[in-house]
RNA sequence: GACAAUGUAGCUCAGCUGGUAGAGCAUCGCCCUUUUAAGGCGGGGGUCCUGGGUUCGAAUCCCAGCAUUGUCACCA
């Protein structure tokens, strides 16, 4: 047996085997067909003890309670956990009692996954139990599983650390229920949405991730080559200018749940990767767009948690239509007491310091307008809150506002102090387009490294005609922090992005055995402490030759003892 | 990117002003036929994140690095 492996997974190695050698295949290839679940015999067999005196039910041994000839263990399905009963004399009737003694005993392990055949009672203590018939071995687990212990809804040894529970999410959904209900209310949100749009008949899309210009967003993209092509392309910071080349096309309702990118910084708010839907409805306007946000989100209120009030954090967050709504002027207004509607950019220059803004010289009137709405504004609009006419300067694909000189047909929507969407009156002007593009082009050349590129063929579609179109963008993931009362974007994606993580001990196993030390041997150097090559050159050969010794003792390995002479060989080689 | 905290057994964590590591659960052996965060007795298990330094001696003190977490900055 190898030395990399701990004790635990040595003994479930050798369980393995042990299997093996009865003729029991850990690893079956047929179906096991079930009849119940968990939770459906927990909740109608009180009620009905005529039910499940047949039922086939299967899923990972969670806990195992034995006193020698009676085992009681927890089985865990998708459902939740029920308990079994295994009794010695019931699952080996004859004179045989490997299955009991041996097999359930000794050769299966909490986290092995089972299939069992019984019927249902309830024991002395009042809980409601399978009485195992025969059980089959389904899958055996050979890495031990933190184990959770729960006693009157407090939880002892939980699986908190968060690096943990991300990179290795499976365990995080094997031992805490939790967060298997999470990712379901986030598929739920999905569905939500979907069914709400297909129900208005406009068409669920698909359009490229891999795109050969970056558009329809300010952020820095992610960038890629295409040997065949021989060309650079960009993952996706949004698809806007795709979905609205549909618009043209003639569809008038078109949406997509995208993945986008891009490459920024990373909190618990920001995650490389992320999840909006982008919807584009044609004939419309803003206005109308927050009547459908408004209703779609309260309904994504209603058929996730059932309500429109959401528990969030310390706050309680109501859904229910209408929401207020603030133009962003007011809202600053509103809460800072200053009228900024009228000001030049030196006015909000000094107001924005005034109110302890950071601000630098090459904010233009629209940043600080941004700026300051950031700060003293975006934290307290807890309530779902649309502010609405933004400065032309920020959004170089909104239409200007119908009456409002600078501004353009923009709002968001802000929940919980956070912006969840961005929609507006899409800029369709083929020529204003154009010189707005041509506006990010001079931001980029001054080091914005965050402006929009020209997108010809995106011109080109516009010049052909789009007709007034209203465009939204969603947060899916932040909408489902709210929806799920999640701290951070790593709780409602399965696999936030990590950093690697570093293996060194593997990899140089072979750096050794190129030096001339045989693989077993190779192993119990590194063990030993001489991880490096490097690090042997410097080692005693008659420690070390001691050390090995002691380790091939003590991890009783079935290999020879080296020769004082072989190791110091070794040594000598390292150095070589 | 800045600052702070954390990194010890499979898991959750102790480990004081430096003296080469402990607990609970898990695991292994024995006992136990309705138990329940089962119980009793006994055993094993550790590169104290990595690399340097100080010291007779470092899990502990110092420096550097890595990773994670938090706050801020940047960013939707």
């Amino acid at each position: 047996m190898s030395i990399e492996f701990s004790e635990q997974e040595q003994i479930r190695r050798q369980s393995l085997e042990e299997l093996y050698k009865l003729g029991i295949n850990p690893y079956p290839a047929e179906l096991f067909e079930i009849n119940a679940t968990a939770t459906e015999i927990l909740e109608d067999f009180p009620s009905n003890t005529h039910m499940f005196q047949d039922v086939k039910i299967a899923g990972r041994i969670m806990s195992r309670r034995i006193m020698g000839a009676a085992s009681f263990i927890e089985l865990q399905d998708i459902t939740g956990r029920i308990q079994l009963y295994f009794k010695r004399d019931d699952i080996c009737p004859g004179e045989d009692k490997t299955m009991y003694n041996t097999v359930f005993k000794h050769l299966l392990d909490i986290g092995d996954i089972i299939g069992v055949s019984g019927f249902v009672f309830i024991t002395q203590m009042g809980e409601t139990t399978i009485h195992v018939r025969e059980f089959k071995l389904l899958s055996k687990s050979l890495r031990p599983l933190p184990i959770v212990k729960e006693k009157d809804a407090v939880v002892y040894d939980a699986f908190t650390d968060p690096e943990q529970r991300y990179r290795q999410r499976y365990v995080d959904l094997i031992v805490n229920p939790e967060v298997r209900k999470t990712f379901v209310k986030r598929a739920a949100i999905l569905n939500s949405m979907r069914q709400f749009l297909n129900g208005k008949g406009y068409l669920e899309v698909e359009t490229p991730v891999l795109q050969p210009l970056y558009g329809g967003a300010a952020a820095r993209p992610f960038k890629t080559h295409h040997n065949a092509l021989n060309s650079t392309l960009y993952l996706r910071i949004a698809n806007e200018l795709y979905l609205k080349r549909l618009i043209v096309g003639g569809y008038d309702g078109v949406f997509e749940f995208a993945k986008d990118f891009r490459n920024e910084g990373m909190d618990r708010f920001h995650n490389p990767e992320f999840t909006q839907m982008e919807l584009y409805v044609a004939y419309k306007d803003y206005e109308w767009m927050m009547n459908l946000v408004e209703e779609m989100v309260e309904n994504v209120a209603l058929s996730t948690n059932k309500n429109t009030k959401i528990t969030v954090g310390e706050n309680t967050i109501d859904f229910k239509r209408p929401w207020k709504r603030f133009t962003m002027y007011e809202a600053i207004e509103h809460y800072t007491g200053i009228d900024i509607s009228k000001m030049d950019e030196k006015q909000l220059t000094e107001t924005a310091k005034k109110l302890g803004v950071n601000v630098d010289d090459c904010m233009g009137k629209g940043k600080l307008i941004d700026e300051i709405f950031g700060e003293t504004c975006e934290p307290k609009l807890i309530q779902p809150t649309f502010i609405t006419d933004y400065p032309v300067e920020m959004s170089p694909l909104a239409k200007k506002h119908r009456t409002k000189e600078g501004l353009v047909e923009r709002f968001e929507a802000i929940v919980n102090g956070k912006e969840l969407c961005n929609a507006f009156s899409e800029l369709n002007d083929p020529i204003d387009q154009r010189n707005r593009f041509e506006a990010q082009l001079e931001l980029g050349k001054r080091g914005d490294e965050e402006s929009m590129v020209l997108d010809e063929d995106f011109l080109r579609a516009l010049e052909f005609g789009m007709p007034p179109t209203a465009g939204l963008g969603i947060g899916i993931d932040r909408l489902a922090m709210i929806m799920t009362n999640s701290h951070s974007i790593q709780d409602v994606l399965f696999f936030p992005q990590m950093k690697p993580e570093i293996k060194s001990l593997a990899s140089s196993v072979d750096d050794f055995v190129a030096k001339g030390i045989p693989a077993e041997y190779a192993q119990l150097v590194m063990k030993s402490g001489f991880t490096t090559l490097e690090s042997l050159k410097t080692a005693t050969p008659s420690k070390l030759f001691n050390d090995i010794c002691g380790l091939r003792k003590k991890m009783k390995l079935d290999i020879k003892a080296p020769s004082i002479d072989d190791v110091t060989t070794w040594v000598a080689n390292a150095g070589k």
